[in-house]
DNA sequence: GTGAATGCAAAACCTTTGCAACTGG
DNA sequence: CCAGTTGCAAAGGTTTTGCATTCAC
């Protein structure tokens, strides 16, 4: 088993950039470089379906829920952030900086966007004093620079 | 049929409070005033299984389908929000103020957490220029200054 | 009266799980 | 060698849908 209860995020290896550093406890199966790898080829934030699809071509055998099992590794491990916009399928990124996601509303595409004052944004909320915050996400809607408001696109 | 294709938000009359404006083409039925109800009654941000629940005492003969559908109505008529958290059921709020939410991790509660400079919020983030934002839904999670962070509580 | 809304049950959808076979370290 | 991982198929939980009936306007 071993799926599920995975290891507290504080034990894991910080990561090595080019060696994914999945920490101890996991094993480096040639699944989970793939998906890791397609992940960092092309940071468009697929959803776990569009993965299978282009692991399949490295890794022709390997089944969607491996590659659900792999994402959650992942992002366990700390090397991915599950995403998760509105009800649609969640997608994954490879990118661990502190960062928002924009959904262009025009072209569905999702880009990162920095996050370049923490304490500005912080300080914007009205928090209870006394709350500690372990996690923030950030979902932004609207149209893109390049995407003409004007024009109804198709949406996707 | 009208299950879908709902009118465009700027369409609407700008709520009455008082007596639930649901805007033209809507009807005002029972089941959509007791759905609204239970949500200002208690704000706690049900998921729409527990407004199923606290609406059957009211309504006894409502269907969980139904309660999707109001919770839909209402969500497309402005005059609540539907919040979704992670990968759990969705949840529904009448507070239309700008706000993010805050999850505690002990408790599970969740709280509003009002925007007092979207300025400032906006500025803290790293905003490509030309972008156009329609929405934007911030998600907190950690703990809450009543949850102790030592003690383990119960999590839910 | 008439079209919109309801209630029911069945379907759709994304995601997780049980288990036997396999494999990385 | 052996626990962790895979692949498959089946189950799970949330949300949506088809359709006949009911109801708001």
């Amino acid at each position: 088993m071993a799926r599920k209860n995975f290891p507290d995020p504080t034990d894991l290896t910080p990561s090595g950039e080019g060696g994914l550093a999945l920490g101890p406890e996991f094993r480096l199966t040639k699944q989970r470089r793939e998906v890791f790898e397609v992940l960092t080829a092309q940071r468009d934030h697929p959803t776990a379906t569009e993965v299978f699809m282009r692991v399949k071509e490295k890794v022709p055998g390997i089944s969607l829920a491996t590659v659900y099992n792999c994402l959650e590794t992942l992002t366990h491990s700390g090397l991915v952030r599950q995403v998760n916009l509105d009800r649609s399928p969640s997608r994954y990124c490879p990118n661990l900086e502190d960062h928002a996601h924009f959904h262009c509303e025009s072209c569905g595409h999702i880009t990162d966007i920095a996050i370049h004052d923490p304490c500005a944004l912080q300080a914007a909320l009205a928090l209870p004093p006394g709350t500690h915050i372990h996690r923030t996400e950030i979902a932004l809607r609207g149209h893109c620079p390049t995407c003409t408001p004007s024009a109804k696109a198709p949406q996707n």
